[in-house]
DNA sequence: GGGTCCAG
């Protein structure tokens, strides 16, 4: 096997050694080791090729559907979200659903958990998590977003291992070099970097826009004004999804694998009838090239009336959509574009103005245009 | 004052 190992770096080598270790020897003591992390230093990479050396099932698992769906790319087989793992559901009478911690989760009888964008997870799932006494290794980056509501439960203490050095942008790169800034606290200046750009309105050509693969704000509203502006721009002349437009997925539909925060083109809109006016829409994912096509059905209303709540009785009969050419931060967390074009909402972010940029910045592979 | 997640 030794063909197919990765090459380590010598920091990515020491961490791999610690871990190693606290697998042998420490897990007794130790229930949680946290290895940390900035943005693409390689996290899953060293977690998986510990997986491999173990006797016993490792399960992988993350907080949302979108991370958990990283994973399962990256190679991390059954990756799943933490909520399908340790929980079983049942439906109360109302609609609702109630979780219960479920005891013949594969987590019970894991040698290791692995749980990455750790900085996602809450007090409480975590506790649960760690009900079951088994060792889990947290991966994570401490200066991305924390939950909405409440902290990182496992980026709220020191990390174990602190990966600093970047494999996923060249070395000082314009993009890194942006990130530490605004990590550091420094704020950022007007200028060219590279083929990366902090700019002002004026400074602005719609080509910067229309040319990202992505566009990612701070607010709900940008999000919703972006949208519209940016499918005026490209001729799309009804308010309902047509042919060749951009959808991100707003919730998890495990039977369909479609998942929440993943991004889609409209490949058709098939023909034929569907009950209570529900729309069909044959979709490609732009996550990955060469997937296959999936058949949705949305609600008309949802695109009609944004924001408006939805009967629940039609809601579990569709699926959920919104258009994907811009993101919020929050929802694009976990997920990378070659060419970024930001609008910089941290100012409203007003507990963590530089994560909120920090985390924009760092899903830039390629190329960022900060719009400041 | 602003952002999200999970479950069938």
């Amino acid at each position: 096997m030794y063909g197919s190992l990765p090459t380590f770096s010598s920091q990515q080598l020491a961490a791999l050694d610690k871990v190693a270790k606290w697998l042998k020897s420490g897990t007794g003591d130790q229930q949680v080791f946290r290895l940390f992390g900035f943005a693409g230093t390689g996290k899953t990479t060293i977690a998986r090729h510990l997986a491999a050396e173990l006797n016993g099932p490792v399960v992988y698992a993350a907080y949302t559907g979108k991370a958990a769906h990283v994973m399962q790319q990256n190679g991390c087989e059954g990756a799943t979200t933490i909520h399908q793992l340790i929980y079983s559901w049942e439906r109360k009478r109302d609609g609702s659903f109630l979780g219960e911690l479920n005891a013949e989760s594969d987590a019970a009888d894991a040698v290791l958990i692995v749980v990455d964008e750790c900085s996602m997870v809450d007090e409480v799932v975590a506790k649960d998590l760690m009900s079951f006494g088994r060792p889990i290794l947290v991966l994570g980056d401490p200066a991305q977003l924390a939950p909405v509501k409440g902290e990182g439960f496992f980026t709220d203490a020191k990390p174990d291992v602190m990966l600093t050095e970047v494999h996923r942008q060249a070395k000082n790169s314009p993009i890194q070099r942006l990130a530490m800034d605004v990590r550091e606290g420094r704020s950022l200046i007007r200028g060219t970097y590279g083929t990366s750009r902090v700019v002002v309105l004026d400074d602005l050509d719609t080509e910067d826009i229309l040319g990202a693969d992505q566009v990612i704000v701070g607010r709900n509203d940008t999000r919703l004004s972006y949208n519209s502006v940016i499918r005026e721009s490209l001729g799309f002349k009804s308010a309902l999804p047509c042919i060749g437009d951009r959808l991100v997925c707003r919730q998890n539909d495990h039977r369909l694998q479609i998942y929440n925060g993943g991004l889609y083109r409209v490949i058709d809109l098939p023909e034929g009838k569907s009950p209570h006016g529900y729309m069909p829409l044959m979709l490609q994912s732009l996550d990955h090239a060469g997937s296959r096509e999936v058949r949705v059905l949305i609600n008309p209303d949802e695109f009609l009336h944004p924001g408006r709540a939805v009967e629940a009785k039609h809601y579990g009969r569709t699926q959920h959509f919104d258009f994907g050419y811009a993101l919020t931060v929050h929802r694009a967390q976990g997920s990378q574009w070659s060419n970024v074009f930001i609008v910089d909402e941290s100012e409203v972010f007003r507990a963590s103005p530089q994560k909120w940029l920090y985390t924009a910045i760092t899903r830039a592979i390629d190329r960022v245009t900060i719009l400041v």
